[in-house]
Formats: structure tokens, sequence, C-alpha cells
DNA sequence: ATAATATCGGTATTACAATATCGAAAGGTG
DNA sequence: CACCTTTCGATATTGTAATACCGATATTAT
């Protein structure tokens, strides 16, 4: 398999959507050109992505097989082996994580989640436990967690991720708006809903 | 005010928390080469990013001014004039975002949700009303409502998105995993939660 | 007062992703 | 059966953001 860059994997998504959508409308083949027709990509950059994930070979005014490329890009993505999570800080944004199940087909199993309120330890939420946050080392070792979704205060932050790094985790998954400091060995991905705002309120702007 | 890219807007927010956090603890002047340094940027990137927002310029072997750039940053990002937002799909991640309260310090007013399903029309999530989604021009329209953030399934999302382009809103946040097609006024901004989570797989994989 | 140092802003340069171009191959059309 | 169209993959080229470099300036230290 290829190496490809972020912003190729971040696409891999929507391909799979796609196609999928395509395999339940009966469709068998698909060009690369009609992809970026539809999703407004560039058709060298889908045919690109298209072949580094891809083990079989597009064929002229044919395309890809549907199928194959939905059984490549599951297989690339790895959306059939569990990865097991926990969300930590259940303020409004982790209640709200631990309670959507949509990244369920991609294979995050969000297994419990952790805070200091003691009104909230022991509660749960979509059948998800809650509890105290000085059990994170044991649970995170003994249930073989492998991404921990930080969902607290920026202030807190690199407290809890200091101690994460005394566990086996292996990525973080973090939507406080800090930069932290990890070992080399475990994966940090920022998300922040603000950035997203921030880019949004600017073209409001731009009409007013 | 310079234009400035997408990613140095994404970055805003990630200084303007910092320098609150820095502004509690009673520091005055903050340097670009310590902002760099604390945020794992490069230090002239933060200057470039700081000299398109900022009124004043930071001084040598001083740096910035923090309240001062706190205001910048929050004049440009234009937080305190309300955003008035509505979620469509008030599934599991519709539901989620509207139990979430953290992006009222961005000035986003999430107004109400919409929804198809019977049995939650007249529901109400975190004091947010769920109306029918028949109602949605009527209530964009008269309750000036600049955008609708798309929390619904794949397949709806376009059907969806043309009753929008009817009304008068401005932006739309779409959760879907699919690229809409919008007028040209219309600001559109994807986010996809499977775009992350496929680039987290990706550096799982190569441990194991 | 003068030297050392930290920091500044501006101007290259580099790195990387997106896009344009091209010849080849497969299928359809007159 | 020759020709046109679509699509392919490979190889430039372009465009944009990140980074490195450089001279200038302000503060601290000797």
């Amino acid at each position: 398999m290829k190496k490809i860059s972020k912003q190729a994997m971040a696409r891999l998504p929507y391909y799979l959507s796609y196609l999928k959508d395509k395999k339940s409308k009966g469709i068998d083949f698909v060009s690369a050109s009609s992809i970026a027709r539809d999703l407004k990509l560039n058709d060298v950059q889908v045919r690109k992505d298209l072949n580094s994930i891809a083990t079989n070979h597009g064929s002229p005014h044919v395309g890809h097989n549907v199928k194959n490329l939905i059984k490549d890009l599951e297989s690339y993505i790895d959306v059939n082996y569990e990865k097991r999570a926990v969300i930590i800080g259940t303020g409004s944004l982790g209640k709200a994580l631990m309670s959507y199940d949509g990244l369920d087909s991609y294979g995050l199993n969000i297994v419990c989640g952790f805070d200091v309120n003691k009104n909230l330890i022991g509660s749960s939420i979509n059948d998800r436990p809650i509890y105290d946050i000085k059990r994170l080392k044991e649970v995170i070792d003994n249930q073989n967690i492998d991404i921990a979704i930080l969902t607290l205060p920026a202030y807190v932050a690199q407290d809890v991720c200091d101690i994460l790094m005394e566990t086996k985790i292996k990525a973080i998954w973090n939507y406080a708006p800090v930069k932290l400091r990890v070992k080399d060995d475990v994966y940090l991905h920022n998300e922040n809903l603000a950035s997203s705002l921030t880019i949004i309120y600017k073209h409001l702007k731009k009409e007013d």
C-alpha cells in the first residue's frame, strides 16, 4: 500500500460513502471522472487517490469496479477491525460524543467515559459507564484501549495528557483548544470546532 | 484587515485560547517566538498570522500586548456578534450538537432543531425546540437564521440542501459525508468526523 | 557606554498538494 | 472497419502554505 497525504486520507470516507450509495443503486462500475464530477474534485486527484489504495486498475471507458473499490477502501481504512476508545471529560461535548453512534460503522467502539465530577461517576450515557478519572490507567491498560478522546477544559488537558503518557494508549483525539505534548509513539490528532466556525464566520461577514 | 488562508484561520482559536490563559495568569506581554514554542508552530508562521490580524505591531524583546491581541482576535473572528444557527436532523449527532454549549463563547446561538420524525417534533433538547422540517423556510426566513448545521443521513442531504437554497440562509456546516451543490452566495463548509478517524487509524496500524 | 541577546518584520526558498497536459487503450458509432 | 469519445495512468507544471534566512531594533548585562 502506498503512502498518501493527510488530505487524501480525509477524502477516503467521501469516496466510500459515495460508492456505497452507487452500489445500493445497483451500479457496478464508476469512472474516476464521474466521481470527480459528483464530489466536485479534480479527476486527476481522484485517480491518484484511487490508485494509491486500489488493488485493481480501472479500465478505459469502463471505470472501476464498485464492489472491489469499496472492499479496498474498507481494508485500507481498516473499518472491520474494532478500535477501542474512551471519552475523557463528560461535559456537554463529551456527553454529546458518547451519545453519538455514527462512527460504529468505522469500527470505533467507545467503551466508557471518565470524569472528576462525583455526581456523574457511576452513571452512564448511551449504555456506556462513566468512571472516576483516577481509574484511567487501570481501565486503559486492562481493557486494551487504543484511542483517548479528550473533551475537557483547556486548562486540565495537559495534566490528563501526562497521565495518559503512562498508559498503553496509542492515539489521542484532542478536542481541547490546546496543543499537547505527547511521547513520540503516541499519535495526536487535534480537532477544533471553533476552527471551523472561524472560517464560516469570515464568509458570513463578506456578504454583510 | 488582510486576507489570510483557511489554515491560518483555523489556528486563530488556538491563539485566542492560549492568550486568554496567559491573561488569566496575569501575563501582559507575549512574544511570537514563545507562542510558537508552546503551540508547536513555526515562529515565522505565528508572526505572519498575528501581523495579519493585529492592529499593533509587537516590539523586539517585549513581544505583543496580550490584551490587545485578544481584542484583535475576537474582533477578527467576530465572536461578539450573535450568529443564529439551526440543526437539521436530530439523530444522534444532531442531538449531540444541540446539547453542546461550548460554542456559545464564539457567539453561536443554536436556535432550534428540525426533523421529520413525528415523535421528536414538538419535543426539545437543551431548551431548544424541535420543529417539523416542513417549517424550514418559514423559520429560517422569519428568525434571521444565518447558519444551517446539517446532521442528517447522506441520502437526504442534497434534498434538504435544495430546500435551503430557497431560503435566506448564508452558510451551511455540513456533517453528512457528501459534497453538496449550493448557490454561489451560500458558503459551504464540510466537516467529517470519519476523515479524522481515518487519519488516526492509519497511525494505529503503523505500530501494530 | 558598549556588547550580547532576544525578538521583530520582510524577503527568499523549500516542500507539498492540486491541477494541466499527454499518449495509450477500450468501447461505441457511422 | 475506420473514427470518435471516454477514460486511463504517467509526467510535467502550477499554486499555495510552511519555513529558513537576514538585517533592524529594543532591552538587559557588563
